[in-house]
DNA sequence: AGACTGACATAAA
DNA sequence: GTTTATGCCAGTC
């Protein structure tokens, strides 16, 4: 695993804004992942001073463990969730590209 | 080396 | 709406 790209991705996932989210995929094109698995793999082990919750799959449904914990973080950032899932068209964030 | 796993994505049934 | 099937690729065993 390349430490620059991991720190990358944290660079990305650090710099999604209060009130709005992003997801896997897009934090990983963005970052230069090969695949959004590694995202996943980054929260994981090193998410935990990121806001991770901000970060869903791709149609606004989190994994299922952290679907709890996740939508109440989110929730009292403003994002509301339906139920299960966070409406992506209206919080949506599309991060840019690292300059360096 | 080979098999399995996973905080994913997309498409098909 | 749902579940399955593939592709994906870095870890782990």
């Amino acid at each position: 695993m390349d430490e620059e790209l991991h720190e990358r991705i944290r660079h990305v996932v650090a710099s999604i804004p209060p009130g709005r989210v992003s997801t896997y995929g897009d934090v990983a094109a963005v970052a230069g992942a090969s695949t959004p698995r590694l995202v996943g793999r980054v929260l994981r082990e090193d998410g935990h001073d990121l806001p991770w919750h901000r970060v869903l799959r791709a149609d606004g449904t989190p994994a299922p463990h952290l679907r709890r914990e996740q939508l109440e973080r989110l929730r009292a950032e403003g994002v509301l969730a339906d139920r299960q899932r966070v409406d992506m068209r209206t919080y949506r964030w599309l991060p840019a590209e690292p300059e360096s």
